[in-house]
This record gives structure tokens, C-alpha cells and sequence, in this order.
DNA sequence: GAGTGGTCTAGACCACCTG
DNA sequence: AGGTGGTCTAGACCACTCG
């Protein structure tokens, strides 16, 4: 049986992530949610704390409970300009499919172990290259354990993001990112690709996401072609 | 004025941070710090929930609130060896100062532009070298601003940290930590300490890490030779 | 001034752990 | 059985924001 507090906490999550209340709408005050879930003003704050932990939404004293969906990122997300690392200008950034999203077999020595439910599933494939100013910066690998996921083409990706969708469509939460970097020597193919002369230096990243569900990770391998890019990150 | 539950989660913090009591303690019981503190148990609560979320402590119910050290890691610090991201060996780890820590003005380009408050000031270098079984593995350079820490080399780093030494000595905790990464190939100075061929690939990470004193960070530059073992992050 | 979130009191009952 | 943390009630006063 659900206690009080995590009723309201999914309640109100639900209403975010659906959109019922928009990104810079205001929740209900505490003391109108103490009303309409008739609890006190203690459960209703536990329930409030939640959501402000995992970035939901920001309180201000006088105003009230704002959603905001610029939820903090995790790990390497940006790229910065190379020159501006003291300064500061915005990057275009764009994505393209190399290959349509497909359903896989597992792959033999696959770069961390899966758990035994995940070996039970086949994957989802992700084959994307992502651009900066239009160069070729990064190309990305993502394996999804296709647990529960069996409809998962059915609808296109939310907003074009692959965890924006498991998180509307499926609820999954990311937890905890591991990582683990190397840098490689460019081999003919990602020279090709990420447009740099073989032998130059990339970076190279193993992922793996945990999830809200048990035993089931989301992989990722990135090359990275820094020659004009940093890799930033800034982590809470 | 300060919040009875901040001066209460500062006493507790020290009390952690000096050693009364010891990695592995438990804390006085919610009830008896009630008491002590003539305070209700919800404030006794927030206070504790504040050393659970800076992983001072972790509860058990029908035990207690046990002191634990080890703080959640930021970002990259560990190191993985290279056949073992599917496995699991420890690594020995060793860190040598390639010279002494010592008072220095600004270096001109600088990587990160400092604050205002930081320019007044000279900052404290340090110029380490990481082993991983022997191995050179990452050469670091840290340089933190001198703001109030004139008595620094009063005594030797506490645990032969400087992060527990900036903890435990002034009270200085590290809030965020920026990074910009980037694969370098090996110059000749770099390849010689790092014991790597000319020109093979490094892995160069500036940081900065943002701390709870205002407008006073910790810069670091780090050159890796990531060719046998990986950089390792486990990011929350 | 009315409403919001921030702090705090003084209790209560429960689930869990240990002697 | 007695103590621990987990949940929850029913209030109170305060600081802040906004019309």
C-alpha cells in the first residue's frame, strides 16, 4: 500500500511530465494540496522535496512551486568552442540517424555485462552522429534492452529524444551514469566519419544508465572527435 | 541568526568531520537530540536529512545514523583497468608530488577565467603524479586560490588529501565540478613522464571545481594516458 | 493585506532491529 | 520489550511576493 506522500509525488510528477501543468506553470500551494489530498502540510512538503530532488521543480518563497523541466544533465552532454572555453556563444547542435532505430540480437563481447533479464530481451539500436555548426562531432551507439519496449515504434520519439520518450511513454528514470573514457587513435572508418585525419586523437566512452527498473541499463559507446570541440560537463 | 536545524547539522557535520565520531558511529537517536537540542523531531529530521544528502550519514531503521566517509564521488577519479570493465580487480594507487606545493602569482592564459575576488590573490600549486600499479598513469595540475588559507603549510595535508584538508581545516566543500575534455596527442614532455610513445593519444581534462565560499574555485589540469587503463566515473 | 513557502512545536502510531 | 527511524497529524508564527 502506497504511502501518502508517494501518492502525491506521482500524482504531481504525472501531471508535469504529461503537461498537464506546463513547464513555468505553478503547482497548487501546499496548503491547497493539504485540502485536496487531506493530509498535512508535512506530507505535502515530503512529497514537494521529492520532486525538487530530482529537478522537477523549484520552489520560491512568495510565489509558489514552479515546474521546470530543464532537468540537471548527466555527465557529458555539451560541447563548448574551443576558443570559448573563456568566453561564451551558443552551439548549434543537430543530430542525424545514420541508420533507422532497429530491433538486435545482443552483440558478442559487448563492452560492459548485461544483466540476465537483459540478456533475455533482444535491443533496441541507436545509430546517430551528432553535429556542432555543422561538423561532425560525435558518433553515438545506444543499446536498449527491449523490456516492455515491444511498442516502442509505434509512436515517433518525443521531442526527437530517446529518454524524453522512456520517460512519458514508459516512466523509466534514469538513475546513475557510469563511464568509462579512453582515448583512441582515429581508425580509417571514424576518420572518415567524424571528417579528421586517421590517427588523430578521439575520445572514446563506454555508458551505461541505470534505471528506475530493476536490472534493465541503457549502453551507449561515443567517438568523439575533440580537435575543435571541448567535451563539457558540469555535474551537481 | 541561524536555523536551529543548521546549527544543529553544523555541530553533528563537525563533530563527523573531527573524528568524535568515528566513520562507522552512530549518532546520538533522533529522540536524544530532541532533547539535547529542545528542539521537535522534524527539525531533528531536517537536519539529518541535509548529512544524508551530503552522504555524511546513512540511517537504519531500528539501528541508527551511521557516519560514513565515503562521499559520493565527483566525476572522474577513479581509474579501471583496461580487461577489467567487464570484471572487477582493485587497483593500488600511489600519487607523488613532482615538486613541493608552493605560493605562485597567476599564470598569464590561464584556462578558466577566475573570478575577481581570485585575481587578488596568488594561488597554491601543486604538481602531482597519479600511478596506477606502478604505472604513471595522469599528471595533474591544481591550483587553488589563496583566500584565507596564508597558514596552509602550517601543517602537512590531513590524510595527505587536499580536498579533506580544505574540509576539515576551513570548511571549504566542493558544491559543482565543471569539466572540458579533449583528446591530445602526446607531446614530448608529456610523453616522457607519462612513459607513452610521442604522439599517442591523451586524454586532457580542465576542471573547476565551484566550492560553498563565494566566488573561490579550484582549478586542476589533467593529462591521462588512458592506454591501459580507462578513466572511471560513477556519476549520481 | 492576502497568499505563498520556510520554520517549528507537541504530540501519535508504525515497522524494524537487537538484546 | 524497548529503542530506533519512518510516517503523519494539527496546529503556529515568520519572511517573502504581489497586486
Amino acid at each position: 500500500m502506497p504511502l501518502q506522500y508517494e501518492i502525491l509525488f506521482h500524482d504531481l510528477k504525472k501531471s508535469i511530465l504529461t503537461g498537464v501543468i506546463p513547464e513555468g506553470g505553478i503547482l497548487p500551494s501546499e496548503h491547497e494540496l493539504c485540502r485536496e489530498y487531506s493530509v498535512t502540510r508535512s506530507t505535502v512538503r515530503k512529497a514537494l522535496d521529492l520532486l525538487v530532488n530530482e529537478g522537477y521543480i523549484a520552489k520560491k518563497q512568495g510565489k509558489g512551486s514552479i515546474v521546470q523541466l530543464n532537468r540537471k544533465s548527466l555527465g557529458l552532454l555539451s560541447f563548448r568552442g574551443f576558443s570559448e572555453v573563456l568566453g561564451k556563444k551558443e552551439q548549434k547542435i543537430r543530430s542525424v540517424f545514420l541508420q533507422d532505430p532497429i530491433f538486435l540480437p545482443w552483440p558478442k563481447n559487448f563492452f560492459y555485462r548485461p544483466t540476465k533479464e537483459e540478456q533475455k530481451t533482444n535491443l533496441i539500436f541507436f545509430h546517430r552522429l551528432r553535429f556542432v555548426d555543422e561538423e561532425p562531432v560525435m558518433l553515438e551507439h545506444t543499446y536498449v534492452p527491449n523490456i516492455g519496449l515491444e511498442d516502442f515504434f509505434d509512436q515517433p520519439l518525443a521531442e526527437g529524444s530517446l529518454f524524453t520518450t522512456l520517460r512519458q511513454r514508459y516512466e523509466i528514470e534514469i538513475l546513475n551514469l557510469s563511464q568509462d573514457i579512453k582515448a583512441i587513435p582515429a581508425d580509417p572508418q571514424m576518420s572518415y566519419v567524424l571528417d579528421t585525419p586517421p590517427g588523430s586523437p578521439l575520445i572514446l566512452i563506454y555508458r551505461r544508465y541505470s534505471t528506475n527498473r530493476e536490472n534493465m541499463n541503457i549502453y551507449s559507446s561515443l567517438y568523439c572527435n575533440t580537435g575543435k570541440y571541448f567535451l563539457s560537463s558540469e555535474t551537481e
